[in-house]
DNA sequence: CATATAATTCAATAGAGATTGAACTATTAT
DNA sequence: ATAATAGTTCAATCTCTATTGAATTATATG
């Protein structure tokens, strides 16, 4: 199922992301991402949640390909953690095509009584 | 607590919105608003769900000042649901201004062990 | 080796909200 | 008046998942 001829991402994906995205503490820790601050602990310290929370959090999002992961070449137990650029791209792009102000149509005959019809299709 | 300075609009109500929009059966049920299908009983058609549910769905999008209502002159049983242009153009707004490539920045050194921070700097 | 650190994994709990069926309101049609 | 129609509201259930605390892994340090 796809969205409209412009685009290939189909709509369960696409609330799949939007729901990933739309939890507040995610949101947060994105925006911590776009900041500059890549490890647990200190995600954890800015936003008063505990490390195990924040790995929960990490994992739902790149599960779904929103951030990498690497280690610390000098101390492997630091991981730090960025945002896939492309895949936010894309999420944005999807985001444009759906929400196309163009692809708004008016009211479809279809629905509503039928001598309704003709005086409301102009909305 | 504002995204960042060039944001008018905070992160709680920024992931409200997305939340709300993630839920896969209300997307469906924008994708039809935005075709030209405005009325609870053919989106119930199309989408094979129970009247009431889109009536809740429905109401969610409303509360959140996503989609209007108007009732028909003719037959006033009849609703039409519109969705607010303004309102979605604020949350594409948002949602380019979040996902801003310019607004990611390097790693900050006040994470990591000390001598691993110069070299990483510059992802 | 023993301890500390960074982070994850696991199990259990709790809360939010989607879904369902039934009852209800308002309006129109017969 | 009675029935049909469009839609909402209500109450209950069910599922998903965020959260919490404890245990575990892996690495580094003294």
């Amino acid at each position: 199922m796809q969205i409209d001829q412009q685009n290939s991402v189909d709509i369960e994906s696409f609330a799949q992301w939007l729901k990933i995205i739309g939890e507040p503490n995610r949101l947060r820790i994105i925006n911590l991402l776009m900041g500059g601050v890549q490890c647990n602990c200190e995600i954890g310290d800015v936003l008063g949640m505990a490390p195990n929370l924040i790995s929960h959090h990490l994992k739902v999002l790149r599960d779904e390909g929103l951030v990498n992961v690497e280690r610390d070449s000098a101390d492997s137990r630091w991981l730090y953690y960025t945002l896939n650029i492309e895949k936010l791209d894309l999420i944005q792009k999807t985001f444009s095509e759906f929400f196309d102000p163009t692809r708004i149509q008016p009211r479809q005959a279809s629905c509503g009584p039928r001598d309704a019809i003709l005086e409301l299709t102009t909305n």
